[in-house]
DNA sequence: TAGATTGTTAATCGATTAACAATC
DNA sequence: TAGATTGTTAATCGATTAACAATC
């Protein structure tokens, strides 16, 4: 166990090893090794077992590691042994996706809130949801602590809605905007756009 | 300029260089500088320019970058100066989000067919499409030589689904459901799954 | 010309891998 | 015990940064 700062690229793996191990636990396993764990996430062993020793001796000589206590452990580190409370901006169609989605349930993550600055979509009704005028959001977002949002809003609002977002106290934001969000650094960005991710492979076609 | 293979961490950088240089080019501007490009996606000046050298010498001393033309070469790097025809495969809500989307237009890709093994939503219209039986998947793919795949569907459907695909000549997927695919090196796969995108914010919260 | 900015080299920094003693 | 697998060290590999000659 070391006390010393975790580079970002460690942190980025553990949500993957979680989400196998919770494949893992699923179908009733009970232990692993980083051998098996790495051939389901395409990442080496000795890396994984690096990983994973940044935060403490989960393993056992021989054995392996147990999944349930690793997915304590990993839940814990990731700070999704809770649940987080989610601002959803944006009610167009990756909106509505996003609010019916249920892979959030049991991975940490609430949406409670959507807003979007269209007066023909405030009022209306998403799932268990009704749209709030995005006027309201920053007192709203404040209000509750969130410190989480996902932003599908046009790419031309997208950093005009994150700049209010982190003024009502938000630190991480999901992107799904094809658009660079300028942010302090203590305010955290994911990008999600499809045709960037595209774009990734084609070189390789 | 070099012959050598390139890194896919460049790679993987391009898009993005080339998603701030089109909105640069709509706001009508005509040259721009490492420094400059740099502050609009967040990395240092020297990376880009020694990115950018890795495929020619495409700047000025003095002045820069002419944007149409970086733009020009990037797109044709990146393979995206066509229009490569996607296959889609999950008519869900997510499937629907992305068969609707209009973001994929002027960035290289067009969706051509819609696949679900639900015979209740085969025959359904999705915007200009009809969905299709996944039991005809493998056949039509085939025979259109689509090359890239999009997978909404379950995480328990995922790994078959992309079996049939690669099977089916498909090159690269853009996988939505929230599992690792396990897949020939010669068939690229990138990652869309929110909750994970979210976990590796938590952390820092 | 003087100022600006590239492309590239060398130095630094960081991440991954291989190997193995420790030990379950 | 014998076999398996961890946690960790050292070696290797790769990526980033700083600096600057070249040159527009």
């Amino acid at each position: 166990m070391k006390a010393e700062k975790i580079p970002d690229i460690i942190i980025g793996r553990l949500p993957v090893y979680l989400r196998a191990l919770q494949r893992m636990a699923d179908s009733g396993l009970k232990t692993t090794s980083s051998q098996e764990l790495g051939e389901h996430v395409g990442i080496s062993a000795a890396q994984i077992r690096k990983d994973i020793s940044q935060f403490g001796d989960f393993g056992k000589q021989g054995t392996g590691y147990s999944i349930a206590y690793l997915l304590d452990k990993l839940r814990e580190i990731l700070k999704v042994d809770r649940i987080w409370d989610v601002a959803l901006v944006g009610a167009g169609d990756i909106g509505h996706a996003l609010a019916n989605y249920q892979g959030f349930k049991d991975r940490g993550f609430r949406i409670t809130m959507i807003f979007d600055s269209d007066k023909s979509k405030v009022g209306q009704k998403i799932g268990n949801f009704t749209v709030e005028d995005a006027e309201m959001m920053i007192e709203k977002v404040k209000a509750a602590g969130l410190k989480i949002a996902m932003l599908t809003v046009p790419a031309s609002e997208a950093q005009g809605v994150a700049d209010k977002l982190i003024q009502a106290g938000v630190r991480a934001i999901l992107n799904y905007a094809p658009i660079n969000l300028n942010t302090p650094h203590n305010v955290k960005v994911q990008y999600i756009d499809p045709a960037t991710h595209l774009q990734r492979m084609t070189y390789y076609l």
